[in-house]
DNA sequence: ATCGGGTAAGTAACCAGTTAGTTATATCGT
DNA sequence: ACGATATAACTAACTGGTTACTTACCCGAT
């Protein structure tokens, strides 16, 4: 590792964003937590990034794009999309806190982000038989997320009570979105 | 009204309060804020509440206690039930911010939140016939709160694509909670 | 020597919580 | 009924610590 290294230096300081944004929030984050963290000084983070807001928007670009490009769409496969982006899940906890998080503070979404979406239902209108009084595509991809998201969503008074084996909830998830396929075209 | 009123002065802050946490959140609220909306002394906010944290934690009594209980459960018609809650949603954009504030910034569930539950999965396991290879109650009704959660829950990116007439949204509720009730016992 | 990367030491504004009081109302002895 | 007194309700101004952001400077490589 070179003693300075610019593109270094702020791939640790956005990593340390990331963690700390995903606690904290946009509010409730410090620029001094993250430049201790990121073993940079805090200066630089202005140097780079510009300020708090603009740093936060960096982590939700670099976070949340992945979120559900990650995920290969799979239109004539509904259960196994749900059951993929189910253990995407699983594994990005992080990401998922900064979505919440942006919902609540940034609640802005870019005509990029809307365009992951536009591609997703073009794809599901091309393979769906259009069936009369049928759920348009969008609205199906609607609940086909809820079940996909349901054990993260789920209050946390009730997921004590339910099953904590993640298998178990992934067929659950798939179970799901089976049973709303069968009720659909 | 009277000069001084405490219990009315005490209504005042805790409704101030619940608007100010549900816009900022925990970190993002500012306790002048609160006493200037609620035409109060700060001081009374620390007399009658004694912190921010306690303040908050009154908020999510007054918001969330009600949340879960103000919908009547029906376990023979889970369809029914979700159209109830879903409901409710679209009536309390209020209480779902601080919902989701919470579980963000607040991590706990106290004994009698989860008491919430415990009573609906008993009421559910005692009207099902137990089916060989059947989900759980609790598992059973994670599902039926992500189906009539389903339209805060999704991405906005995604929403804009979706249905926005509400009467369509329940009725699309409705259908996935069947659909999931036909293929459980 | 100069320029990009890096640092120490600020600064001004903010904010949760407090101090030291004032004013309205309830209580009580006469 | 009524003044004295206690107490509850309320207030303005302050405090000490925190926080986003800046200034002025240093260092190493080319």
């Amino acid at each position: 590792m070179a003693v300075r290294d610019a593109e270094a230096t702020k791939a640790r300081i956005l990593a340390a964003s990331v963690a700390e944004f995903a606690h904290h929030g946009l509010a409730g984050a410090r620029i001094d937590r993250i430049a201790s963290a990121a073993n940079a000084n805090k200066r630089m983070i202005y140097v780079y990034f510009g300020n708090k807001d603009k740093l936060f928007d960096a982590v939700i670009d670099a976070a949340i794009g992945e979120m559900f490009e990650a995920v290969p769409f799979t239109p004539r496969d509904l259960p196994e999309y749900g059951a993929k982006l189910f253990d995407f899940l699983v594994a990005h906890p992080v990401e998922i806190r900064i979505d919440a998080w942006r919902r609540l503070e940034r609640p802005v979404h870019t005509a990029l982000e809307e365009e992951i979406f536009v591609q997703k239902v073009a794809a599901l209108d091309a393979v769906r038989s259009t069936t009369q009084g049928a759920l348009s595509s969008a609205d199906l991809l609607v609940a086909v997320l809820a079940a996909a998201w349901s054990w993260v969503t789920v209050p946390t008074s009730l997921a004590v009570l339910a099953t904590e084996d993640v298998a178990l909830q992934r067929q659950q998830v798939v179970s799901s979105i089976e049973a709303l396929c069968r009720s659909q075209g």
